[in-house]
Order: C-alpha cells, then sequence, then structure tokens
RNA sequence: GCGGACGUAGCUCAGUUGGUUAGAGCGCCGGGUUGUGGUCCCGGAGGCCGUGGGUUCAAGACCCAUCGUUCGCCCCA
C-alpha cells in the first residue's frame, strides 16, 4: 500500500497556485478591515471545550467539533468557530481596552461534517466583531464592511443580497403564535429555518404540528411579508422593528439597496440577540450564504465580567472564491518571481555580483543553476509562470549587455545592467 | 450520522452482452547536432483497472465489503 497524497478528507492543500488566490482574497479582506479601524489579533486553534458548551449551537458542539482528550485529560475541542474565543479575549480585559473595540481575526475553523460544494471541514473565515456598540450603528457599520467586501472585489450588487432579521422580533411573534414553550418555539425556529428547502405543502403540515388553532395560516402569511413596514400594528413599533427600519435608511445612504427583509432568516448561532443578517450569492450555482452575522450581547458576560455589547459577522473563504470564481472577479495571479536566470555555459561563479545587485534593487530572481539544455531551461522557466527569463552567458558579461525575454510574448530586448533594472522595476 | 453518483496512466476519459499481450488525447522524458520554449515530425517511459473477498474455465467489467472522491440532507461560512 502506498501512502496517500491526498490531504485529509475535507481539508484543502494549498499549491503555490491556490496559496495564491487565498492571499490575494485575504489582502483585500484586511484592507478593508484596517480601512474600517478593524486591528487583527490571533488565538490557538484549541479552547477547552467547555468554552463552547451552551453558546454556539447544540448540533456543532455536540457531532461537529473535533474534540478530544489531551494527554492531561483535559477535554479540549479544535475551535469550529472564532466568536466564542474572541469573546474570552475581550473579557480577559474587559477593564483595561478602550472601546468601541474594533477587531479582525482570519483563523481556519474546524467542523466534522460531510464535505459538500461549498463546504468542508477546514475553512477560514474572516471575523469582524465590533464591542461597546449597542445601537443600531454598530449593526450598520457590520452590514456595511461586509457590503465593501465585496465591492473590493468588483462584485455588482445584483450578485449579491443582504437580507435581513431580528432574533427579538421573531421571538415576540413566535410566542404569540406558539406560546411560551422553549421547545416549541425552538422547534418552529429549527422548521423557518429549512422552509426554503422544503416543498410548500409539507411546510404547513410540519407547522400546523406545532401551532394549534389553525394559525400557522396567519404565521405563514406573515413569515411571507415583502418588508418589515407591512407587518401588522402589534409588531410595526417593536423596537427591533424600529430598529430594521432605520438600518435600511442608513444602509441606503451608503448605496446599499440589495437588502431583503426575510422574517424566516434564522441562523443556527443561538448566541444571537437581535438583529441577525447574512450576505447571499444569487448566483444559481452557488446558493448559499457568503457571511453572516449579527447581534450578540451576552457572550463576553458569560465570562462573569460585565457585558458588553457586541455585533459581528464572518465570511468564508471557500463560498467567498466560489463566488469569485462563479462571477468571474478573480484576477490572474502569477508569481512574485520577477526573473529566472538562464546561465549559459559555466558562469554561475561569475554571475553572482550582477544576480546579487539585482536582488539588492528589490528584484525577486531565481537562478536556474542546473546548466541544462537551454530550450529546456526556457521551457521550465515558462512554465513556472513567471514573466522574465534573463540570459547570462560569457558574451553578456563580456559585453555588459543582457538578453531579457518576455516568456509571454517571446520577445526579447538587449539591455545594460541598468536597463535589465529598470524594466523589472516597472513590473 | 443519512441518501445518490463515481473510483482504469500525472490529468480528462474510452474499454462492446465477462474472453487472450489494457487504449486515446493532453502532459512528462529524449531526439530532429553545437547559445533560445510554446508549432511541426520521430521515439520513449509510465497502469497489481482504489483495496480485500466472492461468482466463473475466464473479471477492468458481475456480487459483497471496505476505503476514497463527489453531489445532496443535517448543520453552517
Amino acid at each position: 500500500m502506498n501512502l496517500s497524497t491526498q490531504p485529509y478528507k475535507g481539508a484543502r492543500d494549498f499549491y503555490p497556485e491556490d496559496k495564491r488566490i487565498q492571499k490575494y482574497m485575504f489582502d483585500t479582506l484586511r484592507t478593508v478591515a484596517e480601512g474600517y479601524g478593524y486591528q487583527e489579533y490571533d488565538a490557538p486553534i484549541i479552547e477547552p471545550t467547555e468554552l463552547y458548551l451552551s453558546k454556539s449551537s447544540d448540533e456543532i458542539v455536540s457531532e461537529q467539533t473535533y474534540s478530544f482528550t489531551d494527554r492531561g485529560d483535559r477535554n479540549v475541542t479544535i475551535r469550529p468557530e472564532m466568536t466564542p474565543t474572541v469573546s474570552r479575549m475581550v473579557a480577559g480585559r474587559r477593564q483595561e481596552l478602550a472601546y468601541p473595540l474594533r477587531w479582525y481575526s482570519i483563523p481556519n475553523v474546524w467542523r466534522y461534517e460531510r464535505p459538500q460544494a461549498g463546504r468542508l471541514r477546514e475553512h477560514w473565515q474572516l471575523n469582524m466583531d465590533l464591542f461597546g456598540v449597542s445601537g443600531i450603528e454598530g449593526d450598520h457599520e457590520m452590514i456595511q464592511i461586509a457590503d465593501t467586501i465585496f465591492q473590493a472585489y468588483g462584485a455588482d450588487r445584483d450578485m449579491y443580497e443582504i437580507r435581513l432579521n431580528s432574533r427579538q422580533l421573531i421571538n415576540e411573534i413566535l410566542n404569540d403564535y406558539v406560546g411560551q414553550s422553549a421547545d416549541q418555539v425552538l422547534a418552529v425556529i429549527r422548521l423557518i429555518d429549512h422552509k426554503a428547502k422544503m416543498v410548500h405543502e409539507e411546510f404547513m403540515e410540519a407547522l400546523e404540528k406545532l401551532i394549534p388553532d389553525g394559525r400557522h395560516h396567519d404565521l405563514d402569511k406573515l413569515l411571507h411579508l415583502k418588508s418589515f413596514e407591512e407587518l401588522p400594528d402589534r409588531y410595526v413599533h417593536h423596537p427591533s422593528v424600529k430598529q430594521l427600519i432605520e438600518l435600511k435608511e442608513l444602509l441606503g445612504e451608503n448605496g446599499i439597496t440589495n437588502v431583503a427583509d426575510d422574517l424566516t432568516l434564522m441562523r443556527g448561532f443561538d448566541y444571537y440577540t437581535d438583529i441577525v443578517f447574512e450576505v447571499f450569492d444569487k448566483h444559481p450555482e452557488n446558493n448559499r450564504s457568503l457571511a453572516g452575522g449579527g447581534r450578540y450581547d451576552g457572550l463576553v458576560g458569560l465570562f462573569g465580567v460585565e457585558p458588553v455589547p457586541t455585533v459581528g459577522f464572518a465570511v468564508g473563504d471557500v463560498t467567498l472564491q466560489r463566488f469569485l470564481e462563479l462571477h468571474e472577479l478573480l484576477p490572474e495571479l502569477k508569481p512574485e518571481t520577477d526573473v529566472v536566470i538562464i546561465l549559459i555555459g559555466d558562469v554561475y561563479k561569475k554571475a553572482q555580483p550582477f544576480i546579487a545587485s539585482l536582488r539588492k534593487k528589490g528584484i525577486s530572481v531565481a537562478v536556474d543553476p542546473t546548466g541544462r539544455k537551454m530550450d529546456t531551461a526556457i521551457k521550465h522557466a515558462a512554465k513556472s509562470g513567471v514573466r522574465y527569463a534573463l540570459f547570462i552567458g560569457e558574451q553578456e558579461l563580456g559585453s555588459g549587455q543582457y538578453k531579457l525575454r518576455d516568456l509571454g510574448t517571446g520577445q526579447e530586448s538587449d539591455l545594460s545592467q541598468e536597463q535589465v533594472v529598470a524594466a523589472l522595476k516597472t513590473e
């Protein structure tokens, strides 16, 4: 049996051409995050298991984590998400941090699930969190940032949609319809969460079982409303509805009008306390959420410190890359290397000063020291994706005139050392 | 964890109702003479047909198991 060369199930190897894409995506994320005044942090990939208990989502913790006992008999878990970690960190310095606190990170997280299109076991996600802003301005900033990210990649707003809802609003509605039983409410939430994936009749049947007196038709009608403004009087004055309406006005000021009110938007994590949102890809082949988040005012307080109002969201790299590919937004990315030196004859030693001088000027230079046939050397240089090849032989070292070849076009020019530097620097 | 599809050369795949030495294209290596690739021509290497068992005179083809890939469900980025 040969050793397998495949990466672990649901995880990816990043060969240089893949890593280039990741770097491009992350660079853009960092630029946007820092443009809004966010500072980067990081943390260990392993946390004590109890950090996740009764915080994120029961199913994730019980069935979708990589959990094990370490050699010191501690129960630990590879992080399935970053929010509990960042809350832990903020709580740890609750008194000494300056608020509003703006932090971001691009961690990898692991979930033990069956891989599928746009969904793997290991993925990276940008996590943006704003601590210490309780007003709608916080929610507004989050969504504005999410929108800026997609704009930064060159996306049009008709490629994606921002969906809004409020946990408090939906809880209020469900309490009216379902009653106070938390289990019942949870069951209905789950059902609503899956509404889009069900046949309508099937949904109504299931809903009828959970809601007495035929009121399931009324509830279904409510859920179908196109905008929060159309809600019945008893809900339209709910504080969260007022906030949602204000939020949409603020987003309108930013030109963000691809916003959809969606009472069926639930989101899986239990810690959300009010407004939640999701960025959804409208491309039919990537019918998934690209980013998601919301307000979670209770998490930091769980660590025994004074609570901090918090909003946050995450963008996943797998689904983001799929978005960029499907909408043809990924630029052609080349290796960082500027030039490959092809040595002609036994000049490795003599060429050293010139090669060193190129590097000193900030040019990225790879030398082919194999002494193989020139055409083979050229072929490999071209295959590596580097744009230029520079030939150095006795002739060149003698005359001080070098041939620089553009491996894309095949064009070659005779240049002095200074001209070589100038040509490579402009790239 | 549940369901569907698929595992033949590095890659994409073809292999007739089971029948002898398993094929193509691309890629790779070498050559078409001495310091120039991507075109063309010639040659070559490379497969225990995912793995294990079973049926059969005979299995890459059929059956079972297992592992892997993939799509969907659950959950979520």
